[in-house]
DNA sequence: CGGATATATGACTTATTTACTCATAATTAT
DNA sequence: ATAATTATGAGTAAATAAGTCATATATCCG
């Protein structure tokens, strides 16, 4: 019940892109260095956000990664959901899963943690990086 | 993300204990049966419902265990932090782990984090015992 | 063109957490 | 006593998270 690191070195890195301005273009390597984070691993967070439509990129010299959504479009959810996959607060609800017990066939549960979950996605939908950057700066 | 089958567990065997009656007890290996779950595991779980105060229990021959709140005092909430633990949704708000980064001492982003996760907490304890109970009767 | 700089991709490794099992002690009813 | 039950802690196996390594591909610039 966490946002791991993968969620939580996403966000920094869309903060960095972002406060590096609209067209701008920031490089993984530059990113790690101010956030003192692997470039190796935060490459593989960068082309989940890519694939999610988050951010686009350029290779090659002068490449680099940009927003292709505006801070305010960008929710905790999308960025967290594109890096550590669907936000399924209970197994019984990833129809993917081998149905492991053997109630799953019509399980009162279900419905509930079917709620549950809606929940909790809506209160990260409602955070936008924008608010982020916003408290960032809001701040002595 | 999620609701492990720890909190999985504990809310099943709790459903079971409060369907048996209130002065009632009931043994690990009886809620085992019907749930289909390990006994030696469940027990673990139990240990742990009974050390918050969620439940109580009896040893030896008749004995096993009882509810000891009233099903409408009993929230999600009780239930999986009895077994998970604190629900963080950031390790950054756990103090008892070595700060892991290099703005921990002043981060804005705690501050964020800690309203999602009270935001989280507060789904959880709005769902009580006694209403999974309904839903489950209140069925087809 | 050719070298430097970036992203793109996937296999591999390590650490941590989850989900158990096993063994044994302690308590209580009959 | 004995059988049934909870109590406790050590140990194990599987899954997930976190991170590394190697290499391919694209782009700019001289």
């Amino acid at each position: 019940m966490n946002i791991s690191t993968r969620g939580r070195y996403a966000i920094r890195a869309l903060i960095e892109i972002a406060e590096k301005g609209e067209k701008s273009v920031l490089t993984v390597k530059k990113i790690c260095e101010s956030q003192d984070i692997s470039t190796t691993y935060l490459e593989h967070l960068m082309v989940k956000l890519k694939k999610s439509g988050i951010i686009g990129s350029h290779r090659g010299t002068k490449g680099g990664f940009f927003l292709k959504m505006k801070p305010e479009e960008i929710t905790l959810f999308d960025i967290i959901t594109s890096v550590e996959g669907p936000v399924f607060l209970s197994k019984c609800l990833k129809t993917s899963d081998k149905i492991d017990c053997k109630f799953s066939k019509d399980c009162y549960l279900r419905g509930i943690y079917s709620r549950l979950s809606r929940a909790v996605e809506d209160i990260f939908k409602q955070v936008t990086l924008e608010q982020i950057l916003g408290e960032k700066n809001g701040r002595g």
